[in-house]
DNA sequence: CTGGAACCTGTGATTTTTCTGAGAAACACA
DNA sequence: TGTGTTTCTCAGAAAAATCACAGGTTCCAG
């Protein structure tokens, strides 16, 4: 039970309770992430998907408490609303970088903000996400932030592998079998999610809530018919490896299993 | 677990997490910069794109304060805003010079400065930027000074080089498969952007931050057509190297893959 | 075997995103 | 100052993606 399995002592991540792997930072203790956003709702919503990332949320509701929660939490990654109640988002951001220089921020602003402040957010290897956003994006820009931060080890695998089926994070190139696939970007997002959980069954409505944006009021089937759409690109031919449960959802797994 | 693998400990350069290689000091510690600017948010622009670097970066509001900072921090680069509020750029200069013989020094100008005060500006190796600057053209004058200076290693590699592709940053040529291609200021740091970052999705909000001015508030389709011009340059009749990823970016790589 | 529930997918309307032509403005240089 | 180049805006065309709808198929319980 406590046997001495070398990959467990020394290794940098962990895998989680559901079979996900985690980021880990190099001391081995959980990623912090601060979340400030004046809406209940938002920051409710990011804690509890950030949380289930393994990661060690605070939130706060306004820039005041952003930066006093910020100065004792010390997080490795910030996740910041543009628009605050007391003061401007580029101001928050500048007492933050008095206090943590290298914290990488991801910044969310609302679709139609003057595209004019978000000038220059990106420039110091920064990023953004706008409202309303899907979850699954947000997870990945912030997992990108801190890969790439070095907060964390494990810093080279943007790439997604179930198998011979391959995602790559950050070229969005995809394939099977050495066959290179073109994803729509809906396309690719749920693949990711899918293949962040492989094995694992995935219920329709965790689908919609994962991968479509939080105000999505469609139809339910959009997940089937975009389940539908990667059969055809990736399954096509193929030994399938997208697996219907019905009543239960969705998963993906090696195809020799 | 600690072996003596000889390429990590005698290199000068490294692949920084985003997988772009960094110049590093003989000693392989971080490259040091200096930037000094009255303007705050001048500032903290530069910290954050200079850091991103991989650069370790000081910075200071007045002239007093960078001679005071250059003191102890001994810099491998200055980035000097000629206005200063307490004291002429020149002066400054000449101080620094006391303690730092050698350093290099980037040199910040109002675009309307009179000419005759730049004159001479660049004499002993020194490079200047007219403000509003585009942090590509920052970071490029200031890898050429550190990398002329002897401060780093890694001296010779001014090409970039991405398939058939190949851009050189000193002579600002570029040639695909022997045929040179010549290329507007704008679409030559475009371009030097893509390469920097081959395979690698870049979000036109990157590029806009990274290629364009600060102070640039036009539409964020200018990306777009500089892409078209780079487009009708570089993949005209040839295999496309530039690749959009809709509703995320664009990205370079070489045209066999 | 049969009916209903769950799932799959073709079609096409709508929306979003990207591309590009034309020309105005800014600029560089002789 | 004039000319050619470069940068950028605008607007419409083209392409692609998203999604609703609906008819068809599969599965399973009874």
């Amino acid at each position: 039970m406590f046997s001495e399995d070398p990959d467990k002592v020394s290794s940098m991540t962990t895998t989680s309770p559901q079979g996900r792997t985690e980021l880990l930072r190099p001391d081995g203790s959980p990623v912090r992430v601060l979340v400030v956003d004046d809406e209940l709702s938002i920051t409710e919503l990011l804690s509890m998907a950030l949380r289930y990332e393994g990661w060690q949320i605070r939130s706060a509701g306004d820039g005041t408490g952003a930066l006093q929660t910020a100065r004792d939490f010390r997080p490795d990654a910030v996740v910041l609303d543009m628009m605050l109640p007391d003061m401007d988002g580029l101001t928050v951001l500048g007492r933050l970088r008095r206090d943590l220089p290298d914290v990488p921020v991801l910044f969310l602003t609302a679709k139609d903000a003057v595209e004019d402040r978000i000038a220059g957010l990106t420039a110091g290897g920064d990023d953004y996400v706008t409202k309303p956003f899907s979850l699954e994006e947000v997870v990945a820009r912030l997992r990108g932030l801190i890969r790439r931060s070095g907060a964390a080890d494990r810093r080279s695998d943007s790439v997604l592998v179930v198998g011979d089926l391959m995602l790559d994070e950050d070229s969005h190139e995809v394939s099977r079998g050495g066959d290179n696939i073109h994803l729509t970007a809906t396309e690719f997002e749920l693949l990711r999610f899918l293949m962040r959980n492989p094995r694992r069954v995935l219920s329709k409505a965790q689908i919609l809530d994962r991968v479509w944006s939080y105000d999505f009021g469609g139809q339910a089937n959009v997940v089937e018919l975009y389940i539908s759409y990667l059969r055809r690109k990736i399954d096509a031919g193929r030994e399938p490896m997208i697996h219907t449960r019905r009543g239960a959802g969705y998963l993906i797994k090696p195809a020799a299993s």
